[in-house]
DNA sequence: GACCGTTCTCAGCTTTTTCTCAGGTTTCGG
DNA sequence: CCGAAACCTGAGAAAAAGCTGAGAACGGTC
């Protein structure tokens, strides 16, 4: 993977991530980097600020198109690029997140382009742990059958658990991954969104969240 | 199949759009290199641009036709080309789509020319979900047997969702493929749509267009 | 040029979600 | 068993997202 951004601070956060996730990553600030990464290293997918100091992102886009050098895109567009503007250049097949987005979020997409463009193995949409199942794509989430509503933010950790289950995620994990990377509030509200989804998911069967004091949150069968 | 274009841009979106829908893709920029690659790869189908740098669209159909080469098309005409030209020009099995068009609306015509050669197995152009149904060919559009009038973008609207039943379809998505793509405008027009279509398809029975805050439209059964 | 249906824009309103906060409960070392 | 730290959760304010009616702009037709 090939992550574009003039922000030092923005390439660090989204390329350590992705390394965590066992990807290959290669860097670049500027347009000009981007291009000449893209054609020395064909990556299978570019993340691209639309704002680089030499040029817009989607003239580097336009450039591989025409020596015909695609590489699927997801496009950073900035808090105040209107998101019409984005959208018009994104057409057939390349993607957009907002600044600020989630670690969550900007994972999920890459995983959707890998799947559609059929780099990765066509692997399913649903996540399952133990009686609890999630789809990414209709973003159905059941336990024991029995649909459960949850909104945006309770999908993405529900989702982040359930990627990584039987692991204790650290407070400062779940913080980061399942909110934007500038969230600056206060770290509590990662506990009231865990109550909101124990109500929801551990209403009923045993409960698959738990506190591990000191440290974190894991999803993991109840020890008998 | 095979897009011939000049614009770079156009290109890009359409071929990426059909590798997404897990079409095989060679684009070609002039007549000359469009002649070239039918007679190397023989496509199931072309879509061509009227106007081309080096001879008009309609003579890359001629010459084909000279040497038994044909190839079923799908012109792309400019807008100012008037409707006449383009239809007396066409011929048989082709189509034409005038700029700027949606995704939607070409893939639709794509997948009718395939269906029409018997390439892609001849699949029904009624479109199910529940009780609602929607004919490609026709297009009429019926819940529980009875007719629903929409309009254009309406029925474009609901195809789309149609075709992608149970799946989340995000804003952009609905917006890039139903909406031209050089659509600027104001992305509320997706809401007005989606409260137009609900009061004609949802007047009665139970609602199947759901909102799913934050991400976008779907089209399934209410949940019990 | 007037008409008609369609498409798009806009603004006010409603609903839902997100976040903050404060008072309680649990846990654990000493 | 005590006190401190960590955690839980209900209530509610603030923000965001979405809905819809009214009407302007557009495009085609007579």
């Amino acid at each position: 993977m090939l992550v574009v951004d003039d922000e030092p601070g923005i390439v660090e956060v989204i390329s350590m991530a992705l390394r965590h996730h066992g990807f290959g990553v290669d860097t670049a600030a500027t347009g000009r980097e981007a291009l000449d990464s893209v054609r020395r290293w064909h990556p299978h997918v570019m993340v691209l600020d639309v704002m680089l100091p030499d040029m817009e992102g989607f003239e580097v886009a336009r450039r591989l198109a025409a020596e015909h050098a695609e590489v699927p895109i997801l496009f950073l567009s900035a808090r105040d690029t209107t998101a019409d503007k984005v959208r018009g250049l994104t057409t057939g097949g390349d993607d957009y997140v907002t600044k600020p987005f989630s670690l969550e979020e900007l994972i999920a997409r890459l995983r959707n382009i890998l799947r559609r463009t059929g780099v990765a193995e066509a692997s399913s949409s649903r996540l399952r742990f133990a009686d609890l199942e999630l789809d990414e794509d209709t973003f159905e989430v059941t336990r024991d059958g029995r649909a459960i509503e949850l909104t945006a933010t309770e999908f993405r950790l529900l989702r982040y658990l359930m990627t990584n289950p039987r692991r204790v995620l650290t407070r400062a994990q779940l913080l980061d991954h399942v909110w934007s990377y500038d969230f600056g509030g206060d770290a509590r509200v990662l506990e009231t969104y865990i109550s909101y989804l124990r109500k929801k998911v551990d209403a009923e069967g045993p409960p698959l969240l738990h506190t591990v004091r000191g440290v974190g949150y894991t999803l993991r069968l109840p020890r008998e």
